[in-house]
DNA sequence: AGCACGCCGACT
DNA sequence: GTCGGCGTGCTC
């Protein structure tokens, strides 16, 4: 009787949440030295294939002879191991995804496609040992022999010569060609170049040396004002790192990753610096993987996505704006990087710095019961005063396209002291409706619940959620009255009116209509220069970019906010409203913010003006605790899509029947969508909470199988969200 | 999700 | 007579 041949359990890039059992390929045999490898395999009916992850190996759980054989193994070694393994498998249980799925998501494109691994060897050059004969020698001068002197001393790094000496290649190519140099593969890593640091202040120093005291997992919450300096924390961290021969990972929002912000990385660590974001094309992102998997790349700065990549010799983790909702994904598997990167850290035993002036009430909440270590950072660096914040109350005041004239006389003043304004307000396009002042009616999207946003000066309608595109009726459709107005502003009326009134001062648009590639934000900005002038724009101001001549934010749009039904809406525009706030006054000039609003008594800008961010948080905090919110509970939302909503309903209301009760466990709804249609599809959701994670848990579990079998899954789309951060 | 199989309407 | 609609079931 022979022994049944060990097979290969592979997961596949399919929604199903299971794994499948293949044979080796003909002539190998399974073992263990497969788990982690990439394999490619037939799949389905037609001649389909497939590149999965071995994940498992062992005997056939059922008749081996009914399995398919692997075409082919894509890896000699494993291309996912250790505690990234791991922490893959960790997202597929707490996200209820499969790991196929989740491991398509973490690898980058090229090898989830079953690319090769990219060569990430080091070469250099070095002299053979007639090139070290010939340099003894006397000889022509030139670049050939300063070059072969120079690698008579040591092998030089191929990335090192191109930096020091560019043109090098010529040279070397000669020296090849008369067999006194050779290309050779470099071993071990380069050391980090020491560069100097610029004296810390006082609250960074102790910030630094908190970071520096205790060892293993450290989550660590540094709350800094706009302006502290946070960066030259985690500058100090990383080269902490960084000499203690580890590898740093640097989590980014994704407007964060400028070329500004990687030359500052770059210039003062002494290492190269590695860059991950969806603009990099596959190959590079496949390189960059490879790179930091081989340990050649010490340090990554990326967007959320980085929070996949390899960290076989890693010591620190750094998450910027911890808060900043591009952490979390919103399609697909549904990782939130900043809670990935915290159990990373956590497997990996390495602190886990999260950084920002308006943390999430969910890290302060787990730094205010000691879970995590919380330093703050108070002072701005180099010896800026934050900025004096004034509150217009515009009730009864005449508004001209939206703008008080108190307002603009503070945009005046600012530019005749020659000084930068900055006029914001969180709505592009030119007005937010457009209304017919005789009956009310207003331009609506076809396909959505939604207002359609006027543009181009009024001759055009876009729909912000579908993208689709009208031309304004000139008379109401419904009462045939000419008495078509647009109301409210947005960012482009704003600039309109406010180039009205300056017509000589510089003015500059920032917003995503403006700003579409990825380098665009740095030419406005250049383009404003040093001189006098007036940015106008959207949340894309809100971050980054030191602006040393800006000394007036003028907030013209926070209303809106004030009272959306969301329940994360106060503590986003408390934090929102700190971010722009803190673009005034960060170098010598004192910096002032102007709050327009029609609700000056609102208790959310009352706490704000009082007690800052702190104050807002533990207000928000407060009132999580007593709604039995996050994250004073934890909650799941499945949503549904069809095209017709009696498909959804249907859908909810059997998805709500087949969820077995629990204790502290309850399924809400359906609960009506904000935008019940959207894009031409109905929408829906059942919200899932919990007062303890794990029971949380236990209930998806149960839940999930019986929610695939419902028939009328099958007339929707849906999809599970742990922790969701938007309830719509 | 993708794909094939399968059983009912309007076209060359 | 067939092309094709999308319901249903399966994928090692």
């Amino acid at each position: 009787m022979p022994f049944p041949p060990d097979i290969l359990r592979v997961a596949l890039p399919v929604p199903l949440p299971r794994e499948f059992d293949y044979l080796p390929p003909a002539g190998q045999a399974a073992g263990p030295d497969w788990l982690g490898c990439r394999v490619r395999v037939p799949f389905g009916r037609g001649g389909g294939e497939q590149v999965g992850v071995v994940v498992g190996t062992g005997p056939a759980s059922g008749d081996p002879a009914a399995l398919k054989a692997a075409h082919e193994r894509l890896d000699t070694a494993p291309l996912l191991r250790g505690e990234l393994f791991d922490s893959l498998r960790w997202v597929a249980a707490y996200y209820h995804a499969p790991l196929g799925e989740v491991i398509a998501t973490a690898l980058p494109a090229a090898l989830r496609a079953g690319q090769p691994l990219p060569d990430t060897r080091r070469h250099g050059w070095a002299a053979t040992p007639a090139g070290h004969e010939a340099a003894a020698r006397p000889g022509r001068e030139g670049r050939p022999r300063r070059l072969l002197q120079e690698l008579c001393e040591a092998p030089r790094d191929e990335d090192d010569l191109d930096q020091r000496s560019p043109g090098w290649r010529t040279a070397a190519r000669a020296l090849a060609d008369r067999g006194l140099a050779e290309r050779v593969v470099m071993e071990g890593v380069v050391p980090p170049r020491p560069i100097a640091a610029p004296r810390p202040t006082p609250g960074q120093a102790a910030a630094i040396s908190a970071l520096r005291t205790g060892e293993g997992f450290r989550p660590v919450l540094l709350e800094g004002v706009t302006g502290s300096g946070k960066t030259e924390v985690y500058l100090q961290a990383i080269s902490d790192c960084l000499a203690a021969g580890r590898q740093a990972l640097v989590l980014v929002p994704e407007i964060g990753l400028t070329p500004q912000t990687l030359s500052r990385f770059r210039a003062r660590l002494g290492v190269p610096v590695l860059a991950f974001h969806s603009g990099l094309g596959d190959g590079e992102r496949a390189r960059a993987w490879a790179d930091m998997a081989s340990g050649r790349a010490r340090v990554l700065v990326g967007t959320r996505s980085a929070v996949f990549c390899p960290l076989p010799e890693a010591g620190l983790l750094v998450v910027d704006e911890e808060h900043d909702g591009s952490y979390k994904q919103q399609d697909g598997v549904r990782y939130h990087a900043r809670d990935l990167a915290l159990v990373r850290a956590s497997r990996l035993g390495v602190p886990v710095l999260l950084g920002s002036a308006t943390p999430s009430l969910e890290s302060l909440h787990n730094a205010l019961s000691g879970r995590y270590r919380h330093l703050r950072l108070g002072e701005r660096a180099g010896g800026a005063r934050p900025p004096a914040v004034r509150v217009l109350d515009v009730r009864k005041r005449p508004l001209r396209d939206g703008l008080s004239d108190a307002l603009l006389d503070a945009v005046g003043a600012c530019l005749a002291r020659g000084e930068q304004a900055l006029v914001f307000k969180n709505r592009r396009g030119y007005a937010p409706v457009l209304l017919c002042h005789d009956c009310g009616w207003s331009a609506h999207c076809a396909r959505c619940d939604a207002a359609m946003t006027v543009h181009a000066g009024g001759r055009r309608l876009v729909c912000h959620h579908c993208g689709a595109r009208a031309t304004p009726p000139n008379a109401c459709p419904d009462c045939a009255s000419l008495a078509l107005q647009p109301q409210g502003a947005g960012t482009e009326r704003l600039e309109q009116a406010l180039a009205a009134r300056f017509p000589e001062a510089c003015l500059v648009r920032v917003d995503r209509e403006t700003t579409r590639r990825r380098d665009a934000l740095e030419k406005h900005l250049a383009r404003l220069g040093d001189g006098p002038g007036i940015l106008v724009g959207t949340q894309i101001l809100a971050k980054g970019h030191d602006l040393p001549r800006l000394t007036l934010v003028a907030v013209v749009g926070v209303d809106e906010g004030l009272f959306s039904a969301d329940f994360r809406a106060g503590e986003k525009l408390a934090q929102l409203l700190i971010q722009v706030a803190g673009r005034a006054g960060r170098a010598r000039l004192p910096g002032e913010v102007v709050l327009q609003t029609h609700h000056p008594d609102h208790p959310l800008l009352g706490t704000l003006l009082n007690g800052g961010y702190p104050a807002v948080a533990a207000l928000q905090l407060a009132e999580r605790e007593a709604a039995a919110f996050p994250p004073y509970a934890h909650l799941a939302l499945l949503r549904a899509e069809a095209t017709t909503e009696a498909d959804v309903q249907g859908f909810l209301h059997e998805a709500h029947a087949a969820f077995e009760a629990r204790e502290g466990v309850h399924a809400n709804g359906p609960m009506p969508a904000p935008m019940a249609r959207r894009a031409g599809k109905a929408r829906g959701q059942l919200l899932v909470d919990a007062s303890q994670r794990n029971a949380l848990h236990a209930a998806l579990r149960d839940w999930l199988p019986a929610l695939r079998a419902l028939k009328s899954a099958r007339r929707v789309r849906w999809s599970l969200d742990v922790d969701p951060t938007d309830l719509y």
